[in-house]
DNA sequence: CGACTTTGACCGGCGC
DNA sequence: GCGCCGGTCAAAGTCG
């Protein structure tokens, strides 16, 4: 096949977009290992709250300060003394060797005026002193933070892998599967945890990508793309598809000419097939969008090129697909289907990650997209009950919406839906802001649960199984789910902390928020078509869809 | 004329 | 093995 050849160009702009790798991980860390330093070792999520905490202990020391350098500097009759003692800087010499020289050259009636004066410019001084210092101990404090952010990411990945090495060494052939694919959900397990670690490096192989995972030997569970790329090449494409295949081919050079460059981790044969398959995982991992919107295609910033349609079964209503073509190589596709039940309800799956720079409204929707995704597969990761390995026809709700926020599972790739049907509100708010009102209303800490504004539901055709469950949820779209309860080992706990940790990361859910207030904006049918990106696509798309609509 | 959509055909996976 | 189904391709058509 040519597609072993050129094309595969670089991806230099990968996953510019990438949520940043501390995206994940933020709570738990704070919350077992809190103690890192001053701040509580607390991930990112947790700088804010605790900062303003320190900002409080900080100023209360200044006000002390302050107190101190006007009660010197009036107790005493010298006013140099009343500099020492407060700033102990060398700042204070220069001017107060000027106030001091007019007031000793002063022999004017207003003496204590100026006195005075110059004690407040000492305690501005001061607390201008205090100021600084209190900046550089926070940026102090921030660093270690992040240090100690990283440090414990580090170790709890470590910690992870070696978990599952463990166990499966010890029995693997005792997973619990239903699907027969334990080895292939292992090395899923073994490699989740590095996109954790990095997120932006794992979206940005996943592009690269999926690499290994396109491949000659591989598991079933690549079956899908043995598939496309036998299609492609049998049809032997040359452009677009080729450099689609463009992904394809860095893996099966990184193969074949050696290790790849980008999993220098994996020394073996064996890590390089789990890198793959994760990789395979992270590519097929869908995000799906539900929203009420009479257009046929919400506007997500990104220009998108239809290239099928097809009538689903179950479904009047046709499901379109297109493709990202904002670059050549994007791999990004994503689905649009109206729903059965509810025709004004669109429903946008998106898969893959683009490689390419966004604008900021396809930002919002790309970043979330990523997040979801990668969230979503997160929740792969071992659990030694083996519950999460059942995975496959499982659904759970998302703890950080009781009741609305649901996991589902089934079908063959894991898929996440944002159900914005569910907050008649959000149509009609469209709020810049929107990051700072939570859309979860269990968050523990980081968020106020005050707006419920949005509620998007999550499903998930995922492995969260250490996530909690519950039986209000609706039904998920596809196939017949049953509610999976929380692991109760510890280490499941560890996974459900990682988990909800991601659920409950405020980059996450400002990412969310942000994508759901740009679809709002953009589902909203007077904004249907305010996307610049999309301009003929979604003209001609709305059209369409209306027809559809309308026929259907 | 280029970009994009439409649409029938094709392919592989999967269930029976 | 067969047929269904989801997904993709690519030639033809459409539009600005």
């Amino acid at each position: 096949m040519d597609n072993g050849g050129g094309g595969g160009g670089g991806r230099p702009l990968s996953d510019n977009h990438s949520y940043p790798s501390a995206f994940c991980f933020s709570k738990p860390f704070k919350m077992d290992d809190g103690g890192g330093g001053s701040v509580g070792g607390g991930g990112v999520s947790s700088l804010i709250p605790n900062r303003r905490i320190n900002e409080m202990d900080f100023f209360a020391q200044k006000e002390t300060a302050k107190v101190d350098v006007k009660r010197e500097a009036t107790a005493h009759d010298g006013l140099a003394q009343g500099f020492h003692i407060n700033t102990g800087l060398n700042l204070h010499l220069a001017s107060g060797g000027s106030e001091k020289s007019s007031v000793d050259g002063g022999t004017s009636p207003s003496n204590k005026e100026k006195l005075n004066m110059s004690d407040k410019m000492v305690g501005l001084r001061a607390e201008l002193e205090n100021m600084n210092k209190e900046n550089k101990q926070l940026r102090a404090m921030l660093s270690q933070v992040n240090n100690n952010y990283s440090a414990l990411q580090m170790h709890v990945v470590t910690l992870m892998q070696r978990q599952h090495n463990r166990r499966a060494e010890i029995s693997p052939a005792n997973e619990v599967n239903t699907e027969g694919k334990v080895g292939e959900r292992s090395r899923n397990e073994t490699i989740v945890p590095r996109q954790f670690m990095d997120l932006g490096r794992a979206s940005m192989a996943e592009k690269d990508e999926s690499s290994p995972s396109w491949s000659g030997s591989r598991s079933p569970q690549t079956n899908e793309d043995a598939s496309m790329e036998s299609r492609r090449r049998k049809t032997g494409s040359t452009s677009n598809e080729n450099k689609d295949g463009g992904r394809e081919e860095s893996p099966d050079q990184s193969l074949q000419g050696g290790l790849p460059n980008k999993v220098p981790k994996f020394n073996c044969s064996q890590d390089v097939e789990q890198a793959s398959e994760a990789m395979s995982m992270m590519r097929k991992a869908r995000v799906s969008v539900r929203a009420r919107s009479e257009a046929s295609m919400i506007s997500d910033g990104c220009q998108w090129r239809k290239y099928g349609q097809k009538m689903a079964k179950g479904n009047p209503c046709p499901r379109a697909y297109y493709r990202c073509t904002m670059a050549t190589a994007c791999p990004v596709r994503k689905q649009v289907q109206r729903s059965a039940e509810d025709r004004t309800v669109l429903i946008t799956t998106y898969e893959g990650h683009h490689n390419h720079p966004l604008p900021p409204a396809a930002m919002a929707m790309a970043s979330t997209t990523s997040a979801a995704a990668t969230m979503l597969l997160s929740g792969s990761m071992p659990s030694p009950d083996g519950i999460m390995n059942s995975s496959f026809h499982s659904r759970t709700m998302f703890p950080c919406s009781p009741g609305l926020a649901t996991i589902s599972a089934s079908a063959p790739f894991p898929t996440i839906t944002l159900d914005l049907t569910h907050s008649p509100n959000l149509l009609q708010h469209q709020r810049p802001n929107a990051q700072f009102h939570v859309p979860f209303q269990n968050l523990p800490q980081n968020f106020a649960p005050g707006s419920h504004a949005f509620n998007p539901v999550l499903h998930s055709q995922s492995k969260f199984s250490a996530l909690q469950s519950s039986p209000e949820i609706q039904p998920p779209q596809v196939g017949t789910e049953q509610v999976l309860k929380p692991s109760s080992s510890s280490s499941s706990d560890t996974v459900t902390a990682a988990t909800a940790a991601i659920t409950a990361d405020p980059n996450f859910t400002a990412a969310l928020v942000a994508a759901i207030t740009s679809i709002i904006g953009n589902v909203h049918p007077n904004n249907s078509s305010n996307s610049s990106t999309n301009t003929r696509s979604s003209n001609v798309d709305n059209t369409i869809g209306k027809s559809n609509f309308v026929d259907n």
